[in-house]
DNA sequence: TTGTATGCGTTATCAG
DNA sequence: CTGATAACGCATACAA
């Protein structure tokens, strides 16, 4: 293995002290091109990589950013969806030069809220991004309260000086599938989430907007986010819908299966994940852009470290039609 | 936010001096159980966390160990078998107390060995663990050669002193998942995967055997794990199968498609991912353990870290028959 | 504009 | 068995 050189060496070599090196690194503007050239000469040549730990701990500055994953609750779907937030979210933090450090909810689940926030402190991160929040967890909100943290909350609206949001607008998506399958004058099932995710009420407003516009006889019913849940439902139905609107397109799979073979109720789904395309059926859903909401949340996350107040970032949807495979 | 307090303090209240404590969370022998007692008292009272960054920088250990997922090659399955590797990774090292730091093949698709290994210098850890590692990889070969790190392959059968591997029994997979659809004397297709994979060649000699154990008619074709591909070959066929073993199982899902509807010829696939479940067909595969063999693989890079030589980890599959949904 | 000196929070080497 | 003290590699206030 190459030895690995220190700052010291690299002072050496170009014939200044070690704290120019580090201005010239840190891009100080006190310095001058002549010493900067010399300097850059010198990294290129021996492929010098500061040393982060040590500069971590002298600058007190800890450039990590903490990806918080909820992988059981939220939507029980196919790890896609986590796979794409993490994916787009790496990719962007490569781009800027951030480090990520990951975090799964059952690395939390048996800590108190006081040592969550001390587990959070341990990984040494200055900001933390939350996929797949609750309404009632407890551990994040505290953090939020007690956690001096810059956070990035995805699919929840929440915004404050040091919390920035990023998310679809859920609400006019799902207003905008439902308008595919829904017309004048129906009778419309919709199945909403589960009641602790934020997506669901938002969701919700969008149907019921709908609702009004085309004068829809409206039922809804929790499905849970669940297949199971929307096949039972679907199944123990004693009313004739025109169609059924569903907030997660595995409840619109569970519910399909529950429906006779050629069946002619409509059915919608939302998010747009890739099993869809292999039930052999036709869903219409509202397809998210995971991969960019991960590198979003990201980019969110670095301007409020660098000093920005919170703010809400909107990804656009699309509206797609999965046809038979 | 709390104040967090550091070594100092606790060493102060203990009434100690502060590489006393050091020792004591150490767990070195030489500190008697009476100071041991005050010390750590003080450190659950005062919820005393260690500060990782300054313990690295001191002790020049790094206890990290990155998690290297090649996403694009090997399968281009669903994501599904990335994130149960992870997950199953992560909970191991929770366990354990151990750091994970997770590496994308995009971070170092475009840079050269030499800054690939760089790159992974400046993650600070002491042992990588490989998801996906390609014969043709020359970075995480070169890796091996110049790298000085311990590190774990998984489905790919290199050990030494300094690697192990973790993986299922490809062969006899192969060979046991076959043998479920192959009748003596068959007529059999098998589409084996890319050939720069590790495991094709694993599952293609199991599948060699069982076609001499049943004196089968075997014919062997490159689906390079792609289920477009699958399907293409299977629509394109001149001869009759009574059998197509697939070495993945959306080759298996591919193949399915191309067959008229009723038809009789078996299929079986590998790995067993649930999209299976979703396509209304009878299959079989190997159902590998995915969150296990990640949780396998932080256990033996860990083992390689106490100083063990490396060694080969074999984790159960089993044969499982998906049937209509 | 550059260099010197000190400190960041631990660990490790000694001496006691 | 315990305690001073010197690193660890870099960042920064301050001096030059």
């Amino acid at each position: 293995m190459h030895e690995r050189i220190g700052i010291k060496e690299v002072a050496a070599k170009a014939g200044v002290s070690v704290s120019t090196v580090s201005k010239v690194l840190k891009n100080y503007t006190s310095i001058s091109s002549e010493t900067r050239e010399k300097v850059m000469k010198v990294v290129e040549e021996t492929g010098y990589i500061p040393n982060t730990v040590a500069s971590a701990l002298s600058s007190k500055q800890k450039n990590r950013i903490a990806v918080f994953i909820n992988v059981n609750d939220k939507f029980q779907q196919i790890d896609e969806i986590n796979m794409l937030y993490i994916l787009g979210a790496f990719d962007e933090a490569r781009r800027q030069n951030l480090e990520l450090v990951t975090v799964f909810n059952d690395s939390i689940d048996k800590l108190s809220d006081e040592e969550t926030l001390g587990y959070f402190h341990s990984l040494f991160a200055d900001s933390i991004i939350v996929f797949g929040l609750n309404r009632n967890d407890t551990k994040m909100h505290y953090l939020f309260d007690h956690g001096n943290y810059k956070m990035v909350i995805v699919d929840a609206d929440i915004v404050t000086d040091n919390i920035s949001c990023v998310m679809i607008d859920h609400c006019q998506g799902q207003h905008d599938v439902a308008a595919g399958i829904c017309d004048f004058g129906d009778t419309v099932l919709y199945m909403k989430g589960k009641d602790d995710g934020y997506v669901t009420d938002m969701r919700l407003a969008g149907m019921k907007r709908l609702a009004m516009e085309k004068k829809l006889k409206l039922d809804v019913v929790n499905g849970d986010f669940s297949e199971d849940r929307a096949y039972e439902i679907v199944r123990n139905l004693t009313r004739k819908y025109d169609a059924i609107v569903c907030a997660s397109d595995l409840m619109a799979i569970g519910a399909r299966r529950a429906l006779p073979e050629g069946s002619d109720i409509r059915i919608s789904g939302f998010d747009g994940i890739r099993l869809l395309g292999y039930i052999g059926e036709e869903f219409v859903t509202c397809r998210q852009d995971f991969y960019r909401i991960g590198g979003a949340a990201v980019k969110a996350a670095q301007r409020l470290r660098e000093g920005e107040k919170g703010e809400r970032t909107i990804i656009p949807y699309d509206i797609k039609k999965i046809r038979n495979h």
